[in-house]
DNA sequence: CAGTGGTCTAGACCACGGT
DNA sequence: CCGTGGTCTAGACCACTGG
């Protein structure tokens, strides 16, 4: 049996890539335009490689590669599943809290307001300057001790459940409200990290000098499909900072 | 044709394991054991399926996972090949440095003596507190301007080739001067960041006032076998330190 | 040109999870 | 028990490298 045209899901791909690659590339778009939800299945591997016209192994080798990167995630005997990044502990890779055997991580919102966005963050955004903005100030706690002060903006009006609702009704992760309050799931980010010095009101929040040295963690947040949807400033002090490195 | 017993190789092996896992732990082992330098290429997957008894298609699944790992590099055409870390540049990583347009990175020893392993440097080591170390003292320049202050610690008497050495033979570089005198191939290293403030000696070196906030890397570097070689204390001035992390 | 790794297929059998 | 992914095989053909 010759088989005269790839699978119509291939269509789009280009034709000089080995087949693998473009089925990889397709399964990628896949996920990303949320056609399996996190708690139902893709296909068994016999009926996605029927769909795409191709072997059962070659098939295979996409899907062990997928769940190598870590977007898919597969079972022996229940299948195969989109995997959800959670990345909610992502601070605490980088800041050791000393002693505290009742680890109790807080957070308290010390202002919202809605802002014309600076330049910086609507670069970071990507959105026009002078823009509206939703702008959370935010100290997050350990053990009761404020060890992270953060700026978080949001585009508007695309946040504006977050900006109407009662502060105290939102959680200590801020994640896992926008997906609830507003349909959207943070995929991937890219933080930045520098020193530098404290002015006073971060100095006064972390109990802290002025001038004393503090982190910056300066985090640009997407969701599947790429776009940004947050960006945030995180202040913590550089005296519990410590972050390991494998290299290879 | 049956086959009755496995390959000698996999002998002792967990035979409860699965086949590929199996043969790649016992090629991680040849490969550490340098049973193949860097330049002569592994034998072709035929050969080597055939002295582990296995399938063509089971041992290119394992020379893939080994190649994405990093411990194999792999070219059509030419073959398989041990892979050397080549992190020369990861101190680069960590820090920006801005114009400079002759990008010119250079080294200079400043003192080099032998020392009793102070406790942290006999502990990174995993040597007896007080044995003998060589120790070097290193800045590092770019452009001709200062921006890192080293402190080294080699094991002895292994290292003693580098303390006989007129001091204007050695490179820039460590790692190829450890390899060519004495025979020791870098394979992987720990990093751990934090940041203190600058004591007197550091400040004058990097030109900068003493207490200023400087960044410290601790690294410990070993070998293929897992044998720490190398401890080294990297200080830099938290002004120019920059870094960048992709979560998923 | 010979020899290497890269792609892809078609199938057998096993191990696990849930019904 | 059925359906899932996991293991392993045997072999055809292609693409690249080097002499």
């Amino acid at each position: 049996m010759t088989r005269a045209s790839s699978s119509p899901a291939l269509a789009q791909t280009d034709q000089r890539l080995p087949l693998h690659a473009r089925v990889k590339d397709d399964l990628i778009r896949r996920v990303r335009a949320n056609e399996w939800g996190s708690t139902t299945p893709l296909p068994p591997e016999s009926a996605l490689a029927e769909e795409y016209g191709i072997s059962v192994g070659t098939l295979r080798r996409v899907l062990a590669e997928l769940a190598a990167e870590g977007l898919l995630e597969r079972h022996q005997g229940r299948g195969t599943y989109v995997r959800r990044a959670t990345f909610q502990h992502s601070l605490f890779r980088f800041f050791r809290m000393h002693g505290g055997t009742g680890q109790t991580p807080g957070s308290r919102i010390l202002a919202r307001n809605t802002q014309d966005a600076p330049a910086e963050v609507a670069k970071a955004l990507n959105v026009e300057e002078s823009s509206p903005v939703l702008h959370l100030h935010r100290l997050r706690l350990w053990d009761d001790t404020p060890f992270l002060v953060e700026d978080i903006w949001l585009p508007l009006p695309q946040f504006q459940p977050i900006a109407n609702i009662a502060l105290d009704e939102l959680g200590s992760l801020l994640y896992p409200e926008y997906e609830s309050r507003i349909g959207l799931i943070i995929g991937s980010a890219t933080e930045e990290l520098s020193v530098t010095q404290a002015p006073g009101e971060q100095a006064a929040l972390l109990n802290c000098q002025a001038g004393d040295p503090l982190v910056r963690i300066n985090r640009i947040a997407r969701t599947h499909t790429g776009d940004v949807a947050e960006y945030r400033e995180s202040y913590g002090l550089a005296s519990s900072f410590r972050y390991q490195v494998e290299i290879n």
